[in-house]
DNA sequence: GTCTATAAGATGATAGAC
DNA sequence: GTCTATCATCTTATAGAC
Protein backbone atom coordinates (compact mmCIF):
# COMPACT_ATOMS: atom_id res chain seq x y z
CA UNK A 1 0.00 0.00 0.00
CA UNK A 2 1.00 3.39 -0.51
CA UNK A 3 3.65 1.94 -3.10
CA UNK A 4 2.69 3.47 -6.04
CA UNK A 5 5.32 6.00 -7.98
CA UNK A 6 3.42 7.59 -10.63
CA UNK A 7 1.83 10.83 -10.21
CA UNK A 8 -2.07 9.85 -10.69
CA UNK A 9 -1.77 6.86 -8.04
CA UNK A 10 0.02 8.99 -5.54
CA UNK A 11 -2.97 11.31 -5.62
CA UNK A 12 -5.40 8.67 -5.53
CA UNK A 13 -3.34 6.75 -2.33
CA UNK A 14 -3.26 9.62 -0.09
CA UNK A 15 -6.51 11.06 -1.08
CA UNK A 16 -7.63 7.59 -0.11
CA UNK A 17 -5.80 8.09 3.11
CA UNK A 18 -7.29 11.24 3.62
CA UNK A 19 -10.82 10.36 2.93
CA UNK A 20 -10.42 7.57 5.69
CA UNK A 21 -9.23 9.37 8.30
CA UNK A 22 -10.98 12.87 7.41
CA UNK A 23 -13.80 11.87 5.40
CA UNK A 24 -14.88 13.73 1.90
CA UNK A 25 -15.93 17.12 3.04
CA UNK A 26 -12.42 17.74 5.38
CA UNK A 27 -9.61 16.72 3.27
CA UNK A 28 -9.04 19.61 0.42
CA UNK A 29 -6.65 19.22 -2.42
CA UNK A 30 -4.25 21.43 -0.95
CA UNK A 31 -3.94 18.36 1.52
CA UNK A 32 -3.61 16.37 -1.23
CA UNK A 33 -0.32 18.77 -2.73
CA UNK A 34 1.38 19.01 0.56
CA UNK A 35 1.85 15.13 0.82
CA UNK A 36 2.82 14.07 -2.62
CA UNK A 37 4.28 17.40 -3.40
CA UNK A 38 3.07 18.61 -6.09
CA UNK A 39 0.71 21.96 -6.74
CA UNK A 40 -3.28 22.03 -6.46
CA UNK A 41 -3.35 23.09 -10.10
CA UNK A 42 -1.45 19.71 -10.98
CA UNK A 43 -4.41 17.71 -9.16
CA UNK A 44 -6.72 19.55 -11.06
CA UNK A 45 -5.09 18.13 -14.46
CA UNK A 46 -5.52 14.61 -13.35
CA UNK A 47 -9.00 15.33 -11.69
CA UNK A 48 -10.95 18.15 -13.52
CA UNK A 49 -12.85 18.15 -9.88
CA UNK A 50 -13.50 16.74 -6.92
CA UNK A 51 -16.50 14.64 -8.05
CA UNK A 52 -14.14 12.95 -10.67
CA UNK A 53 -11.46 12.41 -7.30
CA UNK A 54 -14.09 10.58 -5.41
CA UNK A 55 -15.45 8.78 -7.81
CA UNK A 56 -11.52 7.31 -8.83
CA UNK A 57 -11.62 6.21 -5.40
CA UNK A 58 -14.63 4.36 -4.78
CA UNK A 59 -14.00 2.53 -8.11
CA UNK A 60 -10.62 1.74 -7.28
CA UNK A 61 -11.85 0.62 -3.72
CA UNK A 62 -14.12 -1.62 -5.51
CA UNK A 63 -12.13 -3.51 -7.76
CA UNK A 64 -9.51 -3.87 -5.19
CA UNK A 65 -12.32 -4.99 -2.55
CA UNK A 66 -13.81 -7.81 -5.51
CA UNK A 67 -10.24 -9.17 -6.43
CA UNK A 68 -9.87 -9.60 -2.89
CA UNK A 69 -12.67 -11.56 -2.61
CA UNK A 70 -11.97 -13.54 -5.08
CA UNK A 71 -8.83 -14.72 -3.39
CA UNK A 72 -10.49 -15.65 -0.20
CA UNK A 73 -12.93 -17.93 -2.51
CA UNK A 74 -9.69 -19.74 -4.12
CA UNK A 75 -8.15 -20.01 -0.53
CA UNK A 76 -10.73 -21.73 1.03
CA UNK A 77 -14.07 -23.53 0.72
CA UNK A 78 -14.84 -23.86 4.64
CA UNK A 79 -17.51 -20.79 4.85
CA UNK A 80 -16.91 -19.99 8.41
CA UNK A 81 -13.21 -19.33 7.10
CA UNK A 82 -14.17 -17.32 4.61
CA UNK A 83 -16.42 -15.11 6.93
CA UNK A 84 -13.62 -14.67 9.07
CA UNK A 85 -11.45 -13.65 6.25
CA UNK A 86 -13.42 -10.95 5.18
CA UNK A 87 -13.61 -9.57 8.92
CA UNK A 88 -9.83 -9.18 8.16
CA UNK A 89 -10.34 -6.83 5.55
CA UNK A 90 -12.30 -4.95 7.51
CA UNK A 91 -9.62 -5.26 10.14
CA UNK A 92 -7.47 -3.10 7.74
CA UNK A 93 -8.81 0.34 8.19
CA UNK A 94 -9.11 0.54 12.11
CA UNK A 95 -5.68 -1.27 12.15
CA UNK A 96 -3.91 1.40 10.03
CA UNK A 97 -4.67 4.86 12.97
CA UNK A 98 -8.23 3.81 13.29
CA UNK A 99 -8.91 4.94 9.64
CA UNK A 100 -12.45 3.83 8.75
CA UNK A 101 -13.19 1.83 5.75
CA UNK A 102 -14.01 3.81 2.50
CA UNK A 103 -17.64 2.48 2.06
CA UNK A 104 -18.27 3.53 6.15
CA UNK A 105 -16.91 6.97 5.57
CA UNK A 106 -18.73 7.79 2.63
CA UNK A 107 -22.05 6.42 3.61
CA UNK A 108 -21.90 9.28 6.67
CA UNK A 109 -20.60 11.70 3.70
CA UNK A 110 -23.76 10.17 1.86
CA UNK A 111 -25.87 13.01 1.32
CA UNK A 112 -22.58 15.37 0.70
CA UNK A 113 -22.01 13.43 -2.57
CA UNK A 114 -22.08 14.02 -6.10
CA UNK A 115 -24.46 11.33 -7.58
CA UNK A 116 -22.36 9.40 -9.51
CA UNK A 117 -19.85 8.88 -6.37
CA UNK A 118 -23.86 7.75 -4.52
CA UNK A 119 -24.39 5.44 -6.92
CA UNK A 120 -21.03 3.74 -6.96
CA UNK A 121 -21.15 3.55 -3.15
CA UNK A 122 -24.55 1.49 -3.41
CA UNK A 123 -22.90 -0.75 -5.88
CA UNK A 124 -19.75 -1.40 -3.47
CA UNK A 125 -21.84 -2.67 -0.96
CA UNK A 126 -24.01 -4.16 -3.45
CA UNK A 127 -20.90 -6.38 -3.77
CA UNK A 128 -20.48 -6.89 0.08
CA UNK A 129 -23.82 -8.24 0.75
CA UNK A 130 -24.42 -10.49 -2.55
CA UNK A 131 -21.23 -12.18 -1.65
CA UNK A 132 -22.31 -12.44 1.97
CA UNK A 133 -25.38 -13.82 1.67
CA UNK A 134 -23.71 -16.54 -0.83
CA UNK A 135 -21.78 -18.05 1.91
CA UNK A 136 -24.44 -17.60 4.69
CA UNK A 137 -26.90 -19.61 1.69
CA UNK A 138 -24.09 -22.15 0.86
CA UNK A 139 -22.60 -22.27 4.91
CA UNK A 140 -25.94 -23.07 6.06
CA UNK A 141 -27.13 -25.77 3.34
CA UNK A 142 -23.47 -27.77 3.64
CA UNK A 143 -24.07 -27.46 7.86
CA UNK A 144 -21.37 -25.44 8.13
CA UNK A 145 -22.87 -22.30 9.51
CA UNK A 146 -26.38 -21.97 11.71
CA UNK A 147 -28.74 -19.09 12.25
CA UNK A 148 -32.02 -18.53 12.71
CA UNK A 149 -33.82 -15.83 9.77
CA UNK A 150 -32.72 -15.27 5.99
CA UNK A 151 -29.15 -15.81 4.64
CA UNK A 152 -29.72 -11.97 3.25
CA UNK A 153 -30.97 -10.82 6.97
CA UNK A 154 -27.52 -12.82 8.49
CA UNK A 155 -25.72 -10.54 5.68
CA UNK A 156 -27.20 -7.49 6.71
CA UNK A 157 -26.31 -7.86 9.86
CA UNK A 158 -22.99 -9.13 9.72
CA UNK A 159 -21.91 -6.09 7.48
CA UNK A 160 -23.15 -3.63 9.39
CA UNK A 161 -21.98 -5.31 12.78
CA UNK A 162 -18.31 -4.96 11.17
CA UNK A 163 -19.20 -1.13 10.03
CA UNK A 164 -20.13 -0.28 13.91
CA UNK A 165 -17.22 -2.32 15.29
CA UNK A 166 -14.71 0.45 13.26
CA UNK A 167 -16.71 3.30 15.00
CA UNK A 168 -16.65 1.91 18.01
CA UNK A 169 -12.77 1.16 17.35
CA UNK A 170 -12.46 4.51 16.73
CA UNK A 171 -13.99 6.10 19.11
CA UNK A 172 -12.17 4.58 21.88
CA UNK A 173 -8.96 4.36 20.23
CA UNK A 174 -9.46 0.79 21.18
CA UNK A 175 -8.84 -2.14 18.27
CA UNK A 176 -9.77 -4.73 20.87
CA UNK A 177 -13.16 -3.52 20.26
CA UNK A 178 -13.29 -4.02 16.73
CA UNK A 179 -11.79 -7.84 17.46
CA UNK A 180 -14.68 -8.41 20.08
CA UNK A 181 -17.36 -7.76 18.02
CA UNK A 182 -15.39 -9.55 14.78
CA UNK A 183 -15.05 -12.69 17.06
CA UNK A 184 -18.81 -12.77 18.15
CA UNK A 185 -20.34 -12.64 14.51
CA UNK A 186 -18.38 -15.73 13.78
CA UNK A 187 -18.46 -17.59 17.23
CA UNK A 188 -22.22 -17.07 16.76
CA UNK A 189 -22.52 -18.59 13.27
CA UNK A 190 -20.45 -21.73 14.43
CA UNK A 191 -22.14 -24.46 14.28
CA UNK A 192 -21.20 -26.39 17.48
CA UNK B 1 -38.57 18.35 18.21
CA UNK B 2 -37.90 20.98 16.76
CA UNK B 3 -41.05 22.97 18.50
CA UNK B 4 -38.43 25.39 20.85
CA UNK B 5 -39.24 29.00 20.33
CA UNK B 6 -35.75 30.43 22.14
CA UNK B 7 -33.26 31.55 19.62
CA UNK B 8 -30.88 28.78 21.96
CA UNK B 9 -32.91 26.20 21.68
CA UNK B 10 -33.48 26.68 17.78
CA UNK B 11 -29.91 27.10 17.16
CA UNK B 12 -29.18 23.75 18.68
CA UNK B 13 -32.28 21.64 16.75
CA UNK B 14 -30.93 23.35 13.72
CA UNK B 15 -27.43 22.06 14.55
CA UNK B 16 -27.96 19.11 15.49
CA UNK B 17 -30.37 18.75 11.94
CA UNK B 18 -27.58 19.49 9.89
CA UNK B 19 -24.81 17.37 11.53
CA UNK B 20 -26.91 14.06 11.98
CA UNK B 21 -27.65 15.06 7.99
CA UNK B 22 -24.09 16.51 6.97
CA UNK B 23 -21.58 16.10 9.36
CA UNK B 24 -19.68 18.34 11.85
CA UNK B 25 -17.19 19.32 9.09
CA UNK B 26 -20.26 19.90 6.76
CA UNK B 27 -22.61 22.46 8.36
CA UNK B 28 -21.63 26.08 8.56
CA UNK B 29 -22.68 29.35 10.65
CA UNK B 30 -24.05 30.30 7.64
CA UNK B 31 -26.75 27.42 7.20
CA UNK B 32 -27.80 27.53 10.78
CA UNK B 33 -28.16 31.46 9.79
CA UNK B 34 -30.84 30.87 7.21
CA UNK B 35 -32.98 28.18 9.01
CA UNK B 36 -33.10 29.65 12.12
CA UNK B 37 -33.29 33.47 10.66
CA UNK B 38 -30.67 35.53 12.62
CA UNK B 39 -27.13 36.99 11.70
CA UNK B 40 -24.34 35.08 12.12
CA UNK B 41 -22.69 37.00 14.70
CA UNK B 42 -26.18 36.31 16.72
CA UNK B 43 -25.02 32.85 16.57
CA UNK B 44 -21.54 33.25 17.97
CA UNK B 45 -22.87 35.29 20.62
CA UNK B 46 -24.48 32.31 21.72
CA UNK B 47 -21.45 29.93 20.84
CA UNK B 48 -18.38 31.71 20.74
CA UNK B 49 -17.26 29.18 18.08
CA UNK B 50 -18.09 25.74 16.74
CA UNK B 51 -16.53 23.58 19.57
CA UNK B 52 -18.97 25.20 22.06
CA UNK B 53 -21.81 24.69 19.82
CA UNK B 54 -20.18 21.00 19.03
CA UNK B 55 -19.92 20.35 22.45
CA UNK B 56 -23.05 21.64 23.70
CA UNK B 57 -24.71 18.99 21.15
CA UNK B 58 -23.57 16.34 22.16
CA UNK B 59 -24.29 17.41 26.08
CA UNK B 60 -27.80 17.68 25.43
CA UNK B 61 -28.31 14.95 23.07
CA UNK B 62 -26.81 12.93 26.03
CA UNK B 63 -28.87 13.81 28.49
CA UNK B 64 -32.15 13.30 26.45
CA UNK B 65 -30.85 9.73 26.10
CA UNK B 66 -30.30 9.19 29.08
CA UNK B 67 -33.77 10.32 29.65
CA UNK B 68 -34.94 8.12 27.05
CA UNK B 69 -33.51 5.29 28.80
CA UNK B 70 -34.86 5.89 32.08
CA UNK B 71 -38.17 6.03 30.63
CA UNK B 72 -37.32 2.77 28.78
CA UNK B 73 -36.28 0.94 32.20
CA UNK B 74 -39.66 2.56 33.97
CA UNK B 75 -42.06 0.86 30.94
CA UNK B 76 -41.22 -2.59 31.34
CA UNK B 77 -39.17 -5.01 33.26
CA UNK B 78 -38.88 -7.53 30.23
CA UNK B 79 -35.25 -7.60 28.80
CA UNK B 80 -36.35 -8.74 25.55
CA UNK B 81 -38.84 -5.66 25.16
CA UNK B 82 -36.00 -3.02 26.44
CA UNK B 83 -33.52 -3.80 23.89
CA UNK B 84 -36.83 -3.57 21.04
CA UNK B 85 -37.29 -0.01 22.28
CA UNK B 86 -33.74 0.35 22.24
CA UNK B 87 -33.70 -0.19 18.30
CA UNK B 88 -36.38 2.02 18.21
CA UNK B 89 -34.28 4.77 19.46
CA UNK B 90 -31.71 4.12 17.04
CA UNK B 91 -34.62 4.13 14.38
CA UNK B 92 -35.33 7.71 14.92
CA UNK B 93 -32.63 9.61 13.27
CA UNK B 94 -32.78 7.46 10.35
CA UNK B 95 -37.13 7.43 9.72
CA UNK B 96 -36.52 11.03 9.30
CA UNK B 97 -34.82 11.66 5.62
CA UNK B 98 -31.76 8.93 6.76
CA UNK B 99 -30.65 11.21 9.58
CA UNK B 100 -28.12 9.35 11.32
CA UNK B 101 -27.93 9.47 15.23
CA UNK B 102 -25.76 11.91 16.49
CA UNK B 103 -23.28 9.23 18.04
CA UNK B 104 -22.45 7.42 14.58
CA UNK B 105 -22.02 10.85 13.18
CA UNK B 106 -19.65 12.14 15.20
CA UNK B 107 -17.88 9.22 15.42
CA UNK B 108 -16.81 8.91 11.83
CA UNK B 109 -15.81 13.23 12.10
CA UNK B 110 -14.38 12.20 15.24
CA UNK B 111 -10.38 12.90 14.10
CA UNK B 112 -11.28 16.49 13.28
CA UNK B 113 -13.40 17.17 16.15
CA UNK B 114 -12.48 19.67 19.27
CA UNK B 115 -10.70 17.28 22.11
CA UNK B 116 -13.81 17.65 24.56
CA UNK B 117 -16.43 16.86 22.21
CA UNK B 118 -14.45 13.32 21.58
CA UNK B 119 -14.33 13.16 25.47
CA UNK B 120 -18.67 13.69 25.30
CA UNK B 121 -18.94 11.18 22.39
CA UNK B 122 -16.96 8.41 24.35
CA UNK B 123 -19.13 9.10 27.73
CA UNK B 124 -22.06 8.99 24.86
CA UNK B 125 -21.15 5.50 23.93
CA UNK B 126 -20.16 4.06 27.03
CA UNK B 127 -23.62 5.64 28.14
CA UNK B 128 -24.92 3.24 25.74
CA UNK B 129 -22.84 0.14 26.54
CA UNK B 130 -23.01 -0.09 29.95
CA UNK B 131 -26.88 0.14 29.43
CA UNK B 132 -26.86 -2.51 27.28
CA UNK B 133 -24.78 -5.03 28.88
CA UNK B 134 -26.85 -4.62 32.25
CA UNK B 135 -29.72 -5.45 29.92
CA UNK B 136 -27.69 -8.68 28.78
CA UNK B 137 -26.72 -9.24 32.27
CA UNK B 138 -29.74 -9.24 33.85
CA UNK B 139 -31.88 -10.89 30.57
CA UNK B 140 -29.41 -14.14 30.78
CA UNK B 141 -29.56 -14.60 34.54
CA UNK B 142 -33.17 -14.20 34.30
CA UNK B 143 -33.60 -16.46 31.05
CA UNK B 144 -35.42 -13.94 29.21
CA UNK B 145 -32.26 -13.62 26.68
CA UNK B 146 -30.03 -16.39 25.52
CA UNK B 147 -26.53 -15.83 23.73
CA UNK B 148 -22.90 -17.27 23.95
CA UNK B 149 -19.98 -15.35 25.45
CA UNK B 150 -20.30 -12.26 27.84
CA UNK B 151 -22.64 -9.65 27.89
CA UNK B 152 -20.22 -7.08 27.82
CA UNK B 153 -19.37 -8.46 23.98
CA UNK B 154 -23.24 -8.44 23.21
CA UNK B 155 -24.13 -5.09 23.85
CA UNK B 156 -20.75 -4.27 21.77
CA UNK B 157 -22.21 -6.01 18.66
CA UNK B 158 -25.50 -4.82 19.47
CA UNK B 159 -25.12 -1.33 19.29
CA UNK B 160 -22.36 -1.38 16.08
CA UNK B 161 -24.92 -3.33 14.35
CA UNK B 162 -27.36 -0.57 14.87
CA UNK B 163 -25.10 1.91 13.95
CA UNK B 164 -24.15 0.26 10.62
CA UNK B 165 -28.18 -0.62 10.13
CA UNK B 166 -28.47 2.93 10.19
CA UNK B 167 -25.44 3.27 7.30
CA UNK B 168 -26.92 0.65 5.52
CA UNK B 169 -30.27 1.94 5.16
CA UNK B 170 -29.10 5.71 4.34
CA UNK B 171 -27.18 4.33 1.53
CA UNK B 172 -29.71 2.36 0.16
CA UNK B 173 -32.54 4.83 0.99
CA UNK B 174 -34.02 2.20 2.25
CA UNK B 175 -35.98 2.02 5.92
CA UNK B 176 -36.42 -1.50 6.15
CA UNK B 177 -32.76 -2.72 6.00
CA UNK B 178 -32.54 -0.93 9.03
CA UNK B 179 -35.92 -2.58 10.65
CA UNK B 180 -34.22 -6.16 9.12
CA UNK B 181 -31.33 -6.22 10.87
CA UNK B 182 -32.94 -4.79 14.15
CA UNK B 183 -35.73 -7.30 13.97
CA UNK B 184 -32.70 -10.36 13.87
CA UNK B 185 -30.90 -8.54 16.59
CA UNK B 186 -33.92 -9.29 18.91
CA UNK B 187 -35.06 -12.70 17.05
CA UNK B 188 -31.59 -13.73 18.01
CA UNK B 189 -31.26 -13.08 21.64
CA UNK B 190 -34.90 -14.03 22.18
CA UNK B 191 -35.05 -17.51 24.58
CA UNK B 192 -37.15 -20.13 22.80
C1' DG C 1 -29.31 40.02 22.02
C1' DT C 2 -29.08 41.25 17.48
C1' DC C 3 -27.31 43.88 13.97
C1' DT C 4 -23.67 45.69 10.07
C1' DA C 5 -19.21 45.49 8.64
C1' DT C 6 -15.15 43.32 8.15
C1' DA C 7 -11.23 40.43 8.64
C1' DA C 8 -7.86 36.43 7.53
C1' DG C 9 -7.66 32.22 5.75
C1' DA C 10 -9.25 28.10 3.18
C1' DT C 11 -11.84 26.10 -0.65
C1' DG C 12 -12.56 24.26 -5.43
C1' DA C 13 -11.38 25.77 -9.75
C1' DT C 14 -9.33 28.15 -14.19
C1' DA C 15 -5.97 30.61 -17.54
C1' DG C 16 -1.91 30.52 -19.54
C1' DA C 17 3.40 30.07 -19.42
C1' DC C 18 7.06 26.47 -19.52
C1' DG D 1 2.38 17.35 -16.92
C1' DT D 2 3.62 20.76 -13.93
C1' DC D 3 4.07 25.31 -12.83
C1' DT D 4 2.63 30.52 -11.24
C1' DA D 5 -0.93 33.50 -10.72
C1' DT D 6 -5.41 34.51 -9.84
C1' DC D 7 -10.49 33.92 -8.97
C1' DA D 8 -15.02 33.93 -6.54
C1' DT D 9 -16.82 31.99 -2.79
C1' DC D 10 -17.17 30.21 1.67
C1' DT D 11 -15.31 29.50 6.36
C1' DT D 12 -14.89 30.77 11.34
C1' DA D 13 -14.51 34.65 13.95
C1' DT D 14 -14.31 39.67 15.88
C1' DA D 15 -15.34 44.84 16.63
C1' DG D 16 -18.49 47.96 17.60
C1' DA D 17 -23.21 50.33 16.82
C1' DC D 18 -28.15 49.88 18.19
Amino acid sequence: MGMNTNTLDQILDTAQQLVQTLGYNAFSYADISKEVGIRKASIHYHFPNKADLGEALVTRYHNQFVAALTQIDEQTTNDLEKLREFTVLYKAGPAQDFRLCLGVMYSTDYITLPEKVQDRLTRYFTANLTWLEQVMTHGLDAGALTFKGTAKTQAHKFLAALQGAQLLARSYNNIEIFDDIGGELITALANN
